[in-house]
DNA sequence: GTCTATACATGGATAGAC
DNA sequence: GTCTATCCATGTATAGAC
């Protein structure tokens, strides 16, 4: 029930939520840019027309599926940049990561992949930045080239988790466990390298 | 001489080298869907016709532009397949792939990263198996999840290096040792984890 | 090789009936 | 909430002049 309620989250209908499922899987499958409102409509058994009744543009259909994710990420970001610089403040942008792409796998190939949702987001106001801070906490300082390739690598890297693989099949557990360790290999145990 | 020929390829005409240029810097910053030929025509600075007159469809430009990719992959991947399984397969697969996108750029990140190109590839056979094959060989087994979570990070993080980050700003030879070391961080020294 | 013009399909989006 | 029908823009692709 908190879970279902946490889904609903602000202004989103009943009728919203099954458009935003249908549309998930496939701006995830297919790209956001492939994906057309008649296959939305069509996975849901409506015609356009009655998609076009829960939102009013595709624009909006790709905002409301990423709604969720992007307050999160802020939330991710800025609790992050609270913290000293230093190990500290990478792991808990890296464990912030990780558990935003765990708790939406689906989502992170959109939005950490898709290049037209990039687009989307450097016109239209909001988030933006947010990804280019989080990389910033991840190592992608400027210093050090190493540093930036590597958290480039690994944020871009969790974009191919989900669509193209069957890593959906491990629990959230393992999954985020694996990731995390993987990330802090790539990320926080470069000390001995430079 | 030997580079400008060793670009040139197969049979393509001067005239498909410079569709090829034009499609490879939009299909790379805008995505394959999201890419029409009539951006490509303004890119060149002709018409749309023009653009047929070169190439008998987009999807023909697609294959067009990946083939040398394409083509590298198979050679890196059958030459993996060739060493004694263990350090030395994988290592022989990460240089290969890592040479691969250093000398190919902007063609990685569609390669590794585009759906609309994965779903062109599965239909028209030739290659598709080719990412696989590379998957496995860079500890995608199956017993071990982390083995694969880890090669899916690596693969698919290299897509976006060059797209969305400045890392094309670094030689050739900077970015080769970073992404090497990046890579045996993340495949080759994990026999204390796991 | 490149152009104009055009055919044809699809996509985004709206109007209005039920 | 969903439907049919429709508008308009764009996209792929072709025909034929230069």
């Amino acid at each position: 029930m908190s879970e279902a309620m946490a889904q609903q989250r602000r202004g989103s209908t009943p009728g919203q939520q099954r458009v935003q499922k249908a549309a998930l899987a496939l701006f995830a499958h297919e790209g956001v840019a492939a994906t057309s409102l008649q296959m939305i409509a069509d996975a849901m058994g409506v015609t356009k027309a009655a998609v076009y009744w829960h939102y009013r543009s595709k624009e909006e259909i790709v905002l409301g599926v990423l709604e969720p994710a992007l307050d999160q990420l802020r939330v991710i970001v800025e609790s992050a940049e609270g913290k000293r610089a230093g190990r500290a403040r990478t792991d808990a942008a890296l464990r912030g990561i990780i558990d935003l792409v765990v708790a939406h796998r689906e989502l992170a190939s959109i939005l950490l992949g898709d290049p037209a949702l990039a687009h989307l987001l450097r016109q239209h106001r909001s988030i933006d930045g947010a990804l280019e801070r989080l990389l910033v906490l991840l190592g992608g300082c400027g210093s050090d080239p190493g540093a930036r390739i590597a958290a480039e690598l690994f944020l871009h890297g969790l974009a191919g988790l989900t669509t193209v693989t069957r890593a959906g099949l491990l629990s959230d557990d393992v999954l985020r466990d694996h990731l995390y360790d993987a990330g802090r290999r790539l990320l926080l145990s470069r000390r001995s390298a430079a």
